[in-house]
DNA sequence: TCTTTATATTTAAATATTACAATATAACTA
DNA sequence: TAGTTATATTGTAATATTTAAATATAAAGA
């Protein structure tokens, strides 16, 4: 055990942990940062018509998103694997759909240990 | 007022704040987020021989940022400017000498405003 | 099977970021 | 004032990011 008494836990030590750059870079751009804002509520933020998945459960496919945004359908698929290989978002593939969803644990740990890294 | 009952408050009503973008992309790069973790202990982390000036109330000077990183003069000023205009560091000129320190209060709203725009 | 729909991948252009060499500026020192 | 030190700015190259058009793939329905 270290001096800290805490083990494995490299903020505690001084040093980056480099695994929060890919996440902090998925989340340091407005589109994206705005589709997880977006899906925290994905009844209040997306139409709720001809939905083809429990959007609680399954998240809001590329379609809903693409057309919120207003970007180009290959933008949107891009954004959305970014997130995805992250961590911070889920994917289910309900027939030819595409759903995302938020990672909640993922998100927590990305606040959490940004606080632990910047925090005094 | 509004249905929250929060005035002036973009996350509480699903909106994006626009002034995270720049302080998370200062702080989506491995050698500034370093820096940030660096300066979190100026005494422990860099030599505190012929310092000019008291680190804990002035930070620490470019050339012994420079020197710890390892990278070149003018790419480290660039980094320490970017940190300073996204209101990460404040800057100190002593002399010649020009110092950065946190800015522990803008470091904490950045952490809190995150956990309120993408915590759950 | 053929067509349509939804999404992913490829390619390419525009822009942003990161890095360093060269130079400029600012401040101290002899 | 001339020379030195510390930092900032400029110019530039390499790389990464963002975007969209074109194309590929995957799944559904006629």
């Amino acid at each position: 055990m270290d001096q800290t008494g805490i083990r494995g836990n490299a903020a505690a030590r001084g040093r980056t942990p480099d695994s929060l750059i890919p996440a902090l870079k998925a989340i340091a751009n407005p589109v994206r940062l705005q589709i997880l804002v977006w899906l925290k509520e994905p009844r209040a933020n997306f139409p709720m018509d001809n939905v083809i998945a429990d959007p609680d459960e399954y998240g809001i496919c590329v379609t809903q998103i693409q057309t919120k945004t207003g970007l180009a359908q290959p933008t949107v698929s891009n954004h959305m694997s970014v997130l995805e290989r992250a961590g911070l978002v889920i994917s289910t593939r309900v027939r030819q759909w595409t759903h995302y969803r938020r990672n909640e644990a993922n998100l927590a740990k990305l606040v959490s240990e940004l606080g632990n890294t910047i925090g005094e």
